[in-house]
DNA sequence: AAAGGGTAGTTTCCTAGTCAACCTCACGGA
DNA sequence: TCCGTGAGGTTGACTAGGAAACTACCCTTT
């Protein structure tokens, strides 16, 4: 019977333990918040930027264009964004609570980053920073797939 | 207003948009031998222990017992598992078509990995390698969380 | 002006998880 | 011995996202 390696052996799956590590631990955080990582990752693409386009976050954010509408919905709910013009050629902003609740969000997202990595040295930080971005560049990766 | 550092500036973001970019492509490949990702798992998980329970894999996994459950229920209908014993003290093994199957897998996740990670130097692997497994050790990393 | 096509968004249905309630049984103690 | 406890497993309600059908509207073309 041919040997099968050791499943821990690719660097998918190491990838994927660590990633996956990393964005329970977030989504704990961010739960504190009252809101998804999701919900962050959009609040995070209309910060900065006015009149946002559901579509203009569907290439951003790597979800279909379904999952962006209820996404927005439930945001909405939450009362952390506005929805402006019906339909065709609508936009979406942060609300003022929305935009308040931004920074927060954003710190929160440093620590557990920092939290996280600290144990690299700055020199493992680098070339981590740098093997990931080169794998990006070379796949053309653009968006972050939710999933 | 403070200002927001750029969400790409996060190395947990980075390793989220390569991870997925890894998992989504494998899980298409998968998806040609009619098996999802998990299922892949598990049936790894089962290869070369026999009488695993599925306790066991709630461990090995990092799902919860409800979804090892399903899952079995899956791979028992596609007739890749046996479930001998029931309710308690029960477990699972791969049947003939399981065990013929995971070879074929495994030549598939070879195959991933290694096309998505040939654009690295051989001192690259070995750098990545090691800041994932510095990382694991760290936070006692055991499981795969399939999210 | 009317028709038709294409794009933006919504909705519906499906899948694969979690969570929590529940069932069942082994075993330890009175 | 028999009961109670609690661990192992299943189930049902719920959630988030994907796929595809559907809707609405603008813009072109005639």
């Amino acid at each position: 019977m041919s040997d099968i390696p050791d499943l821990t052996a690719h660097k998918g799956y190491l990838l994927r333990m660590v990633s996956n590590a990393v964005s329970q631990k977030f989504a704990r955080d961010v739960e504190g918040e009252g809101v998804t990582v999701a919900e962050w990752a959009m609040l995070r693409s209309l910060y900065g930027s006015d009149a946002t386009t559901p579509s203009d976050l569907v290439r951003k954010m790597g979800m279909t264009k379904g999952a962006i509408s209820k996404l927005a919905d439930r945001l909405l709910d939450k009362g952390l964004i506005a929805r402006t013009g019906s339909n065709r050629g609508q936009s979406l902003s942060l609300s003022p609570a929305g935009a308040q609740r931004v920074p927060i969000l954003a710190a929160l997202a440093d620590q557990n980053d920092a939290a996280f990595f600290t144990v690299l040295s700055g020199e493992e930080h680098k070339q981590l920073r740098d093997l990931l971005h080169g794998l990006i560049k070379t796949h053309g990766l653009t968006t972050m797939p939710v999933d």
